[in-house]
DNA sequence: GAACTTATGTCGGTGC
DNA sequence: GCACCGACATAAGTTC
């Protein structure tokens, strides 16, 4: 990743040396703030991509609701999935349920 | 609950025939499915990407928790914004929270 | 988004700016906000409770992350349980899961 | 698989023991976990309780968004308070959020 | 830095 | 038909 540090951009304008100060600063915040606002513009957009995956399963009559549930279900690693089921049958035995 | 999931037909079709369904229906939310991942992964991506920034802002002295209620007032349009610092003036006026 | 805060309209019951003004509001919001942080500070000290018992268990050798869990399933009705049980053969099958 | 939930001991005893101990086990381990829900049940009372009052707040014309920043700004110590606050309007003012 | 809690936004359901 | 409402899912903040 580029510009970790000082980059403030160009400084073309005269000005007093506060001002100078003071623009370097407004400058390296605004600079992050809006490359933080690009990459959430990305993410909302890959987000819609997802829920229109979703929709699109749903309209070939998958439930989106278990749909996510499986994607979750994949997302942990066979050993805690596989502990997870361990622990339901634990859970079963050892408080009666069926 | 009936319909968990998909349901992909009744049971009238012969084994094979049956199979030769299932497999299609599988390999149809298995690419659905796989799509999501993928979509989730650059997301998660992303993510990472934005959490850099703030620890890059908080690196060259800014506060990450400021910084993202900026992001979020920034986000709302400029007339809500401000009636609703108004109201929130009000509020903390009349609770003694000049 | 209208209607930011409070209802500006003469409504009877709602606050009008010049109950502001009176400082009738000002006991009201104030009241109410009052009977929040009190019902708060009651959540919050049922919450240690919880967090005790939980410290209880482990000082007798139950991890508290998988008593966590048990609680959680006891939450859902049986059958929901049992379809969340449904969804995982599911998935194990449609997708290739042990 | 080990030590998942809780070891009750090692095997070295009878079957007739063993089964014993579990039974104690099983118990201790119920009586904890009821503990633990009859406490969030009255969490979850109160949580309701809460939810009433910004509702009734609501009814009365004030907005419940506000209502819980003004609970959450209460919380603060008034010095972090009025830091914080002052380090926003910096900031915003560095990014012309006047 | 991982887990739990709280807060916010979104979506499907429901009443007028 | 729209608007309210509760449920679900995600994100943020807090704590250990």
């Amino acid at each position: 990743m580029p510009d970790i540090g000082h980059n403030s951009g160009d400084d073309t304008f005269s000005v007093s040396d506060e001002d100078l100060a003071k623009g370097h600063t407004d400058n390296r915040l605004r600079l992050l703030i809006e490359r933080i606002e690009r990459l959430e513009e990305e993410k909302k957009g890959i987000g819609d991509d997802i829920k229109d995956v979703y929709l699109e399963g749903k309209a070939v009559g998958y439930d989106p609701k278990i749909m996510r549930q499986i994607v979750r279900l994949r997302k942990m690693n066979p050993d805690d999935r596989k502990e997870m089921e361990a622990i339901l049958d634990l859970y079963k035995a050892a408080l009666g349920l069926s």
